[in-house]
DNA sequence: ACAATAAATGCACTTCTGTTGCATGATTCC
DNA sequence: GGAATCATGCAACAGAAGTGCATTTATTGT
């Protein structure tokens, strides 16, 4: 966060002024973020650029796509130490349906779960629906 | 089942020729289907009739919709005594990887999950994806 | 410094899915 | 039978994701 160009050149991204601008804007971002959100976020970018901008992230274990079954996929970075690239950090997510918004709950690991013979599991994704904290004002 | 006729008028649904169509092939069916694969079922259906007799079936509870993530919506009859109406029947949905179909494993529900203070759960999806177990060999 | 090469960007366009408007055909109700 | 209601079919639209290609920008090698 603190030197976003050398955290990004590690990962092996050229820290372009738009990309530098996209993973600042979702480092201060608490909840994930579609494409449209960052294309409204700055007026001159194009949508295409901010597309394959995301893509490369991904690529690169920097964000992780959330499909929270809004219909819009959202984006958010990966945590420090994410095994991405590797395998799925199989958190889980939750989307508030009073204010719309969809955070990571990176610390709550989707449980195991016991399935019938002969399916064998390798990804999840669980998403929780309901009201947020700030929301439920508490 | 036997009767979908007599099923359907129960429910509130007028049975139609293409609504009988379409709820004897999803009993027909073992996995979730998408509107594209009722639609190429039957080569003299129109995609919007099927679309709202789909709409249908689900305020009425005779089918639930499943988003498993590959972006398109598919759909599933419901368990008999399933209580769809009043609040959702929280079972997990397994996508195999292999042969791209979808199932309803109604008799796994979704576990409780502990959540951060102030998030209060209304709903819940959880898609489970790897290899399903006809395409285990086992 | 300069040319050659590679990478990133911007615009236009396409595809795919879901959705709605509206006219027509069928069914139910009185 | 006629009015009213419901179901159907065609067309068109909307939103998001993705692709092709030309142009600009950055990197590399000499
Ligand atoms: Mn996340
Ligand atoms: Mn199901
Ligand atoms: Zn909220
Ligand atoms: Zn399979």
């Amino acid at each position: 966060m603190i030197q976003a160009d050398k955290f990004m050149e590690d990962k092996g991204v050229r820290p372009t002024a738009m990309r530098l601008l996209v993973f600042r804007f979702l480092a201060e971002s608490k909840t994930a973020k579609t494409l449209s959100d960052i294309e409204n976020a700055f007026a001159k970018a194009d949508r295409t650029t901010l597309y394959r901008t995301l893509k490369t992230f991904e690529d690169k274990a920097i964000v992780h796509q959330i499909d929270d079954g809004t219909g819009m996929t959202k984006y958010a970075l990966c945590e420090e130490g994410c095994n991405c690239a590797i395998e799925q950090d199989l958190h889980l997510h939750f989307h508030c349906n009073n204010c719309k918004e969809t955070v990571c709950l990176t610390a709550h690991k989707i449980p195991h779960i016991n399935l019938p013979d002969g399916y064998v599991a390798e990804d999840a994704n669980l998403v929780l629906k309901g009201i947020c904290d700030k929301c439920s004002g508490q």
